[in-house]
DNA sequence: CAAAATGTACTAACTAGTTCGTATGTCAAG
DNA sequence: CTTGACATACGAACTAGTTAGTACATTTTG
């Protein structure tokens, strides 16, 4: 078994590869993939830059890790909300919810997807965990959008991906962007009034358009 | 006059420095500000980096002007659409048109405001000019959702800044997010068909919720 | 002991920025 | 109009500092 020693060093690889994601987590977004610094990332460990290269291989492999994890978090918080059972418009107003408190949650996921963004998804092309993920999003909007069709609530047959962009769109702008977008109008996004209103607004301006 | 001499050098400050930034303003949305490479940049230049220097200052200084540039030329395009003389709803829906097109058509200012907000803005803060704009498409907004609302076309009293941010999400999105979304979904946002449901998509949405 | 895990110290390559020297344009005096 | 002096515009090669990645030795663990 490992314990901590006071000084003495313990072998724990588990935690010395989460404790290096941790933090690489953080440099890669605030700093991006290129302004990201290994070494800045070995001080903050407890561990060694060594230890990067060991686990991880190159700084690339780290970025693409840490990549990996992000969306991982978010598969798992997705899945179980159980819409079903909810009628169509307050099971697409909970996924909004969701959607929009997640992103508000994990500024640093939005801004590693920025980042991504800016490299033409290239990483992301080369990992099959993540393009295999949100296909269950799309299920549960189609889903939704069926039913609400068939019961008369929703007048428009929408795409459900079209939906699922809608939604993300405005949740996802208003954290990736919040700081040119504050700048320019002297705006805080984070503000508690503000992120309530917005997050009825998102509700009310999807379920109208489907109403119309 | 400086005239082109086939093989002398001929000295030409203005063409030089539009020189740099074109070939500057590419270099840094493709790779961020980290990611740009000031030798690579010069080498795509007709003229050497000494000349980026000279005329920038630094690296820094040459992305800030780049940024500011990007700005100074969607002002001039955004001016000129007289929406006044339009029935509310078509003033609007023509906003979100040319706000849809312009930013499909211009990936590159769209990444480099992806890129500043990594950076917190912070260059962005720096400059007056870049600080200073955009306050007229607020106004413009302003008028058509009053005169809307005055003519019983719009039910709701929205907030023409929270307005133009929903606009700006969803056409900002398609363009900022499009490696990432398309490479989940698998869907190709800059397909003609796409293109033109998208542009309608989000004119009805905003139309409907003003008018629920 | 063997394999896995870790630390220290190093290096080769890259990169922002600079030094030094040259060419070009301008404008006033002759 | 031509000369020359001064400011602006420019190029090639260099440098100092940084940074991703590694060689080698050591400790831990089973």
């Amino acid at each position: 078994m490992a314990e901590r020693g006071e000084n003495g060093r313990k072998n724990d690889p588990q935690q010395t590869k989460e404790d290096i994601l941790l933090v690489a987590t953080e440099e890669f977004s605030t700093h991006g993939l290129a302004g990201a610094r290994v070494d800045a990332i070995a001080e903050k460990t407890r561990t060694s830059k060594r230890m990067i290269y060991y686990y991880f291989g190159s700084k690339e492999g780290l970025y693409l890790a840490v990549l990996e994890q992000s969306y991982r978090k978010i598969r798992s918080l997705e899945s179980d909300l159980h819409l079903s059972n909810l009628e169509p418009e307050e099971a697409l107003r909970t996924l909004i919810s969701t959607t929009f408190d997640h992103d508000e949650a994990n500024p640093d996921f939005v801004r590693l997807v920025s980042i991504e963004n800016i490299h033409h998804a290239a990483h992301m092309l080369r990992s099959e965990a993540i393009r295999d993920l949100n296909v269950s999003v799309i299920e549960t909007i189609a889903g939704i959008l069926e039913r609400g069709f068939d019961q008369g609530v929703f007048r428009r047959k929408a795409d459900p991906i079209d939906i699922h962009m809608m939604i993300s769109a405005f949740c996802f702008f208003r954290v990736s962007n919040r700081y040119t977008f504050g700048t320019i109008f002297r705006r805080n996004l984070s503000d508690g009034d503000t992120i309530e209103r917005h997050r009825g607004m998102i509700a009310d301006a999807v379920v109208s358009y489907l109403k119309s």
